[in-house]
Order: C-alpha cells, then structure tokens, then sequence
RNA sequence: GGCCCCGUCGUCUAGCGGCCUAGGACGCAGCCCUCUCAAGGCUGAGAUCGCGGGUUCGAAUCCCGCCGGGGCUACCA
C-alpha cells in the first residue's frame, strides 16, 4: 500500500523571493499534482541575524502570482503545524538533547576563532578538513556558551536521486558538523531532515547544491531513528546567461518581483521555468499547466546546470499574450497604463497584441495618449500633405477602418507613397518613429486631440 | 586541497552503439508581406558532440585519463 506523495519547498525569508524558489516550487508541485499528493510549504526561518517577516510575505506573493499553491504552510496551517522552523524550536532542541543523550552527540565550546584556526591549519598541512573533536574527548570546564555537535558515525551513505540514480558518499571524509547554533537554534543541516520527518515528506525535490548535504541529512534520520525519505531529486542550478551561479547583487534577474514588474505573464514564467532543466521529448515548447503536470517525470530532467535566457523567456511570453483574449489582455494590461481608461485600453489590444514581448511594452506604443509630444516644423510639402489628410480626416468616422479608408484616399491623391505620408503623421501624432499603425495611431486618440495636434503643425 | 555533480550549435535541448552527412526551439541572416515596429510565411548560416587515449566491424552514445564549469566542505540556507 503506496503512501500518498508529500513534498516540500522550504524557502528562507532572507530577501526578495527568487527565481530558484520558483523552479524548485515548481518541480515539486509539478510532481505532486501528478502522483495526487500534497504540497507543503514550510518556511526555514532559523538564521535569526537574516529573517525577515516581510521577506516571507514576499515569497508568498510570489509563489501565488504564479499560482504555486501549497495545501499546507503557515500561513494556511495543516496536520503537521507549525509550519515555520522559529515556531518548532522546542522540538529541535529536544531531537538534539535526546541525540546528547545517545552518545550520537556532543557539546561543543569551541569559538569561531578557534574553529577558523584549526581549518586554516589544516590547510597549511594541505589535509583535508575535519573538526578534531576536541569537545569530544577532552571538553573544556570553564566555559558555558556551546554549540551542539553530531557525531558523525562514518562509513558509507547510499540513496536513491531520481534523476542521477544511485549516490554513494563516504561518510568518513566528513567532519562532526554543528546540528544547534550557540543562539539554540537549530542549522539547516539539522532542522530540515527533523522537519522532513516529522512532516511525514515522501519525496525531497531541491536544488542541486544540497546534493552534497544528502548524506548529512541521512546520517541525522538514522540517528534519530526516523524513516528515510523514499527519495531525493536534485534540480539543475539556473545560471546566469555568462553560466556562473546567480547571485542577488550581480543578477536582477534572480528577483520574482522583476517579472510581474516588467509583464511577464505568470503562466509563461512557469512554462519557461519548466523548459529550462527540463524537457518533454516532444518538439512541444507550450504548455498548459495540465499539459506539464501530465508530461512531467524526473528521468528527462537534464543533469547539468541551465543558464538563464531572457530571449526565450520574451519569445514564450509573446506566445501567451498572443494566445490571450482581447478581454484578458486588456484586463492584465490596466496596471501598466493607469493613465487610460478601459474602454481605451480594449480597443488598443487587437493592434498591440502582436508588438509585445512583455505588458510593460504597452507604454512605449501608447504613451503619446497621456503626453502631449513636441511639435515638429515642417517643410512646404509635408505641411501640404499634413493638410490634406487634416481635411480627409475631419469628416471622417473616428474608427479605425474608416480612418484606414480615408488616409488611403488622401495618399492616392498625394502622388506620393504610404511611407512617405504616413511618417510625418506619426511623427506629429507621437512624436515618435514607431507606433502601431496610423489608423489605429490616430483612433485611439480623441478626434479632437488627433486634428488639434496635426493642425498646429501647419498653422 | 578533499568529496560530489556536470560538459552536444551563441542559448535551451533531442540523442541512450549503426536510423547522425547530429534533429528541434529561441536568437541571428536573407527574402516575402508591409505606412513604422511587430506578428506571420519561406529560405539559410550555425556543433570536428570539451580534449586525449582505449573497447568495437562501427561511438556523441561504453571505459580510462586530462581539462573546464558548478556544488558541498560555515554556529548561511
């Protein structure tokens, strides 16, 4: 009788939400939703120096934006609560005192200092680092301030990652690592496997730089006696575009907030996020989020690291935006053009719909609705020419065809090419060298506003 | 330094011993469409499969070495 599935993401709230949670959330939902099992999010909140509240806030807002929902968090409790780390010290401190009590481990009085002294030293002998449990064997009685060591047993370390197969570790090339910070809280090597635990997950999906930290955390369950997680998944790492790991300085792009800021569709995020790391073994490129949850399996995720491509990114999301209603657009393009009224707003969709990478692209073509550009001096001809459809238009029904209409007529009788009396229109209109077609150009303006800003010129 | 993971067009990738004169997508170039910019259509350039040895009749695919990148080795997660 298979248990049901239970994953987990566990964030920390040390900055903005980034781009890795994201991925890493989406993996694990993808494989929840796919074997019907349960989501939970817990937030990892033990590095009291770096948490803060409104940090977690953000990673909740995130998440939602791109509707990567958990059945069980903080915020939402579940069987498990709590569901933040700072609110579960009391079972930490217990799991520590009781491995105290086992002889699995020990007090540690050593300072930071006297750490750092005796890594430097082993570096200086070029052998490879391991705390040399002095606190162990020979622990000092005049000191009080101590932080908890695991005892580490040694040997090998074998489990399952379902995308690399089987892992084998020597465990006796690691050192005693600190499971309870001098502060009494717990290191993430100690919570997470104690949380993982008692949390009953099935399944750990993470990144990949906590591959290496397998073996660390499967040295705790044993010890505590806990049963292991029936596997692990380690996820490609996102690179930036010069293939080095993303950092928060150097990479906006590593910011979740970004994204929305710049109009990027959430659901087009989520299929491109799927896409790096990952592929379907189709040549489909577009997926629902069904479509994904359905094709979704470990064995085709890629083993190597995947850099970050904004061009991609831009080319699906112009696929989403292309594949939205003209209602849906216009309703995810208001925050982006506040100046403009709905009815405005939906009539520009139909001719910006194909001109956008991202929603924030609507400004650059609709701007010269809410700001009056300069007015620019024309020759005689032009000015002949801008009279010409000055006259045209003023009769003419302000819609878009019956505008195309009339200009076309006026041009025939000009003697001269679209090209040639069109740029003139749209450099007076808006003052720019690109906008959407004129027709288009002119109705979304006011009529009034159009021919005040044509006749000016001329005048 | 030690341990671990990884290495196919610029990028994301297909490939799991012969179907590969290495396929697709993004991007790029040209052409068509066209009032600008896009979108769309069509063509095209682009990878000696990191390098060197093996194994094999035959290797991008298997083995070994090297090089390169990344991760862990924290009282950060």
């Amino acid at each position: 009788m298979a248990v049901s599935v239970r994953v987990r993401i566990a964030p920390s709230p040390t900055g903005f939400a980034h781009l890795g949670t994201a991925s890493t959330a989406l993996y694990n939902v993808l494989f929840a939703r796919k074997q019907g099992g349960t989501f939970v999010l817990r937030i990892d909140d033990t590095d009291a120096e770096r948490n803060r509240p409104e940090y977690e806030a953000l990673i909740y807002e995130s998440l939602h934006w791109l509707g990567l929902d958990w059945d069980e968090g903080p915020d939402k409790g579940g069987p498990y609560n709590p569901y933040r780390q700072s609110e579960r010290l009391d079972l930490y401190r217990e799991q520590a005192a009781r491995l105290i009590t086992d002889g699995k481990a020990y007090r540690c009085y050593c300072t930071p200092d006297e750490l750092e002294a005796e890594r430097k030293q082993a570096q200086v002998e070029k052998r490879p680092y391991k705390y040399s449990r002095r606190c162990l064997t020979n622990p000092p009685s005049d000191r009080s301030v101590f932080a908890v060591r695991f005892r580490v047993p040694g040997g090998e370390i074998h489990f399952t990652d379902m995308i690399r197969g089987e892992m084998k570790f020597d465990a006796d090339l690691i050192g005693d690592f600190i499971i309870m910070k001098s502060d009494a809280f717990p290191t993430y090597q100690f919570a997470s496997p104690v949380d993982d635990a008692a949390m009953k997950i099935t399944h750990v999906i993470r990144g990949e730089e906590h591959l290496s930290n397998t073996p660390y955390q499967l040295m705790l369950v044993d010890a505590l006696g806990y049963e292991r997680p029936q596997a692990y998944a380690h996820m490609p790492l996102i690179l930036a575009q010069d293939g080095s790991k993303m950092s928060k300085r150097k990479h906006p792009e590593m910011n979740l907030a970004l994204y929305r800021e710049h109009g990027y569709l959430p659901e087009a995020l989520v299929n491109y996020l799927a896409l790096l790391g990952w592929n379907p073994g189709t040549s489909q490129e577009i997926f629902t989020f069904d479509e994904l949850a359905h094709a979704f399996s470990f064995e085709r995720v890629q083993h190597a690291g995947a850099r970050f491509d904004w061009e991609k990114l831009n080319w699906i999301n112009g696929e989403y935006i292309r594949m939205l209603s003209d209602d849906e657009l216009a309703k995810r393009l208001r925050p982006f053009v506040p100046q403009l009224d709905e009815e405005t707003i939906r009539r520009a969709v139909p001719p910006l719909r194909t001109r956008m990478h991202k929603l924030a692209q609507a400004i650059d073509y609709l701007d010269y609705l809410w700001t009056d550009p300069p007015t620019p001096t024309l020759d005689a001809e032009t000015a002949r020419r801008v009279r010409s459809a000055i006259d045209t238009l003023r009769d003419t029904p302000w819609e878009p065809e019956a505008i195309e209409a009339a200009l076309e007529k006026a041009v025939a009788e000009s003697g001269v090419g679209k090209g040639k009396f069109y740029t003139p229109l749209r450099d007076v209109i808006t003052g720019k060298k690109v906008s959407l077609p004129i027709h288009y150009t002119l109705a979304l303006l006011p009529k009034d506003v159009a021919l005040l800003r044509l006749q000016r010129t001329v005048d």
